[in-house]
DNA sequence: TTATAACTGGACGCGCTGTCCACTTATTCC
DNA sequence: GGAATAAGTGGACAGCGCGTCCAGTTATAA
């Protein structure tokens, strides 16, 4: 069980981490600053995360698992039960939903390569893949990478704040996708 | 005019730069690692590059380049002339290709957020856009950076080393996405 | 040949990383 | 209630890469 003064120290490093991911750019959130900000030495905060990343995960999982909750046993077309074109494009919407809310959180957390080694990613995976093979795609494992690619952090941030683009027309340019490839609507 | 020893300094770097980015993790290159290899100074190095992304560039410029310039005046259809979802089609086989071969300095170059601000990906942005405007898309602009993504360097270099895809099997996927979504091929 | 400008290399200070160790504090057992 | 024990804590430390600066050097032009 966990002792008293590790949980105030947690829940400090967890609201100090959160006040610098959307104060400043997430990427450059440091080790030093988190324990600066929370008050806290920099072993402690070694002693539970390993780097930034890890922090941002934390703080992002909650969020994550709701949706994947939905996903699992939600009413449709986000949880089972609806046509797969609209399952799809109810999961895309979603993850664009997600993405502008948690946007500091997900840079911070799944940047360029950490964004396939986070567990989330294998869930995402999971669940297009399964749509895809129910929509009788031919090879559903190597399309559910290229279809999940549009959802990367990076390329969300990119359309959002350097072409400025709205949610709502990202929103609607990822399920035209999901239209396009997924027959018999 | 360049001075002798600059460019024959410079002949070294663009040589060391290589040799590492091919022999070792490119995005562990630094620009130190650079110096020493071609015996120049640090500062020599600043001179004319001001980070490791901008060495990788221009040793993958000459390469991008060439597929540029088929892309615009070369027989179709990665040239003018082949209907849309071939062209698209085509576009995508290239890039999978040149993804494929050098794979290291792409990586090195425009990993994550790099690769929208690299030169290069306006051009790929200008050349897919024209097609889906063609092809009738209705936001071909949106549309574009969605179906770019799957290109990106990162996501490559995950399907081919951890999941294992072969060449070929990436480039079924996206071209299986390119006849997707362009009809009446 | 000399003057000028460009080029070069090593040294410097900075910030961040990840580890280590001595100290402190909470919990447990007598 | 008071030790014993284990967990938690903070600051110090060495290492590394960055980006800059300056004094010395070398190529080109007058």
């Amino acid at each position: 069980m966990e002792r008293a003064d590790a949980t105030r120290n947690r829940v400090l490093v967890l609201e100090a981490a959160r006040r610098l991911f959307t104060s400043q750019d997430p990427r450059s959130v440091t080790m030093e600053d988190i324990a600066r900000e929370a008050g806290v030495g920099r072993a402690t905060l070694y002693r539970r995360y390993p780097d930034v990343p890890t922090i941002a995960a934390a703080l992002l999982g909650e969020h994550e698992s709701a949706l994947q909750a939905e996903l699992i046993g939600g009413p449709p077309p986000l949880g089972p039960g609806a046509p797969p074109a609209q399952r799809l494009a109810a999961f895309y919407t979603a993850m664009i939903a997600l993405l502008e809310e948690h946007l500091p959180l997900v840079l911070g957390a799944e940047t360029g390569e950490a964004r396939f080694r986070a567990g989330a990613y294998g869930f995402w995976r999971a669940h297009v893949k399964a749509i895809l093979t129910e929509a009788g795609v031919k090879d559903a494992l190597a399309a559910t990478d290229v279809l999940l690619a549009p959802l990367a952090p990076d390329v969300y941030r990119y359309q959002r704040q350097v072409l400025g683009y709205s949610q709502a027309r990202v929103t609607r340019a990822v399920i035209w996708l999901a239209q396009a490839c997924l027959p018999d609507d």
